[in-house]
DNA sequence: AGTTACCTGTGATATTGATCACAATACAAA
DNA sequence: TTTGTATTGTGATCAATATCACAGGTAACT
């Protein structure tokens, strides 16, 4: 497997390091990879697949945070993983999905000894913070509609594809609104001709 | 100024770095100390006083992220700085207040020799990161009572004072709500004896 | 073909919060 | 004391969204 080449900046003795400790490991499409409250003690790379990044609520709601994508990185498990402590996140391969797991002990060391792994770690915590920031953005400046057209729209720009195998209900659970609700702004954006609805999947025009 | 005692984990070559390089700045209450947009040449460190972190909309409202104290640091300021990339929030301070600026250069360095650095860096990211969480869940999952509570809560926690003088409008500001929705909010909170309503002021029971 | 389990569409109604309008109050300055 | 200004209280109305109720469609399995 090149999984070099979806961090071209690591230099060899760094990407050595890594195949030497690091596991990989597959997950189908909807199993869980981190819960809440769950101790971390590996960094997820991942190198294949989609990862999704969600809050859950006790009382019953799911929020989608972000997507995580091929040469991306999981900055929770980073930094739970340095401290110890728990995530307060909840991760799922939204596909069937393959990850680089680097166990925590290496991450100091790491840290010091190369350059382009400190850029990396850098680099992901600000990719995933502005991302965060986004996110609190949408829910609290825009309306639902706006919501999903930006739910969309990510969806399409992450996946390169123009459509889109999800249900009303699923995409109610991400954007934690109702099905119904969803299916009627869908509705509209069909009338507006931003969208073709079929079963179980919207077409992006 | 004894801003050492802040920062009681730094080693004392640390503090000595800081010291000869660093800057401390005095801001009004009102002032504003970072701009979305702006670049970010060193990274800020809170001596005194309360900086307000928030987000701006091109259409104008505020939205309260969260508050920086005495002996935290600005995360965002940190990646800004490594990364020679602009600000995505907006900074103010509060109340009169005193922070070190620490010029961006050093970071590599400090990040690289100091560990107690290090260290305070990861814990700051890990803070904010967790801070901005709890605002998603905020704005996700609660009605606009439970977010009133959450923020009198927060803000009696952070300033260890069950008074707290404000006008109704900055509430609706900070929350990104309505005068009168707050104005009337709090009138049941009163009801329920969990608040003292005074002009300009409000007591917490 | 018949059954079952999901999806989707749509009306009716309820709730939350935003907005408008305006009154009442409190403090500050003249 | 008067006047002015900012703050607060409150009713009425509107808009967005959630919730309930139910109908019809579509795929999958027997």
């Amino acid at each position: 497997m090149e999984w070099k080449k979806l961090f071209p900046n690591f230099e060899p003795e760094l990407v050595e390091l890594i195949e030497k400790n690091a596991v990989q490991r597959s997950f189908n499409a909807g199993d869980i990879i981190m819960r809440t409250g769950q101790y971390i003690k590996s960094t997820a790379l991942v190198l294949e697949g989609q990862i999704k990044i969600y809050r859950e609520n006790p009382d019953g709601g799911e929020f989608l945070m972000y997507y995580l994508g091929p040469g991306q990185a999981c900055a929770v498990s980073m930094i739970c993983a340095i401290q110890s402590t728990t995530s307060e996140i909840m991760a799922k391969a939204e596909v069937e999905s393959e990850v680089l797991m680097v166990p925590v002990q290496l991450m100091d060391d790491m840290m010091n000894k190369y350059k382009s792994w400190y850029q990396f770690v850098i680099q992901t915590y600000r990719s995933r913070f502005d991302e965060l920031l986004s996110v609190v953005d949408n829910i609290a400046f825009r309306n639902m509609d706006e919501r999903l057209e930006f739910y969309l729209k990510r969806h399409a720009e992450k996946t390169g594809k123009k459509t889109f195998e999800i249900s009303h209900q699923e995409i109610a659970d991400d954007l934690h609104s109702s099905r119904e609700v969803i299916s009627r702004l869908l509705k509209k954006m069909e009338q507006r001709n931003l969208v073709k609805l079929h079963r179980n999947m919207i077409e992006l025009v």
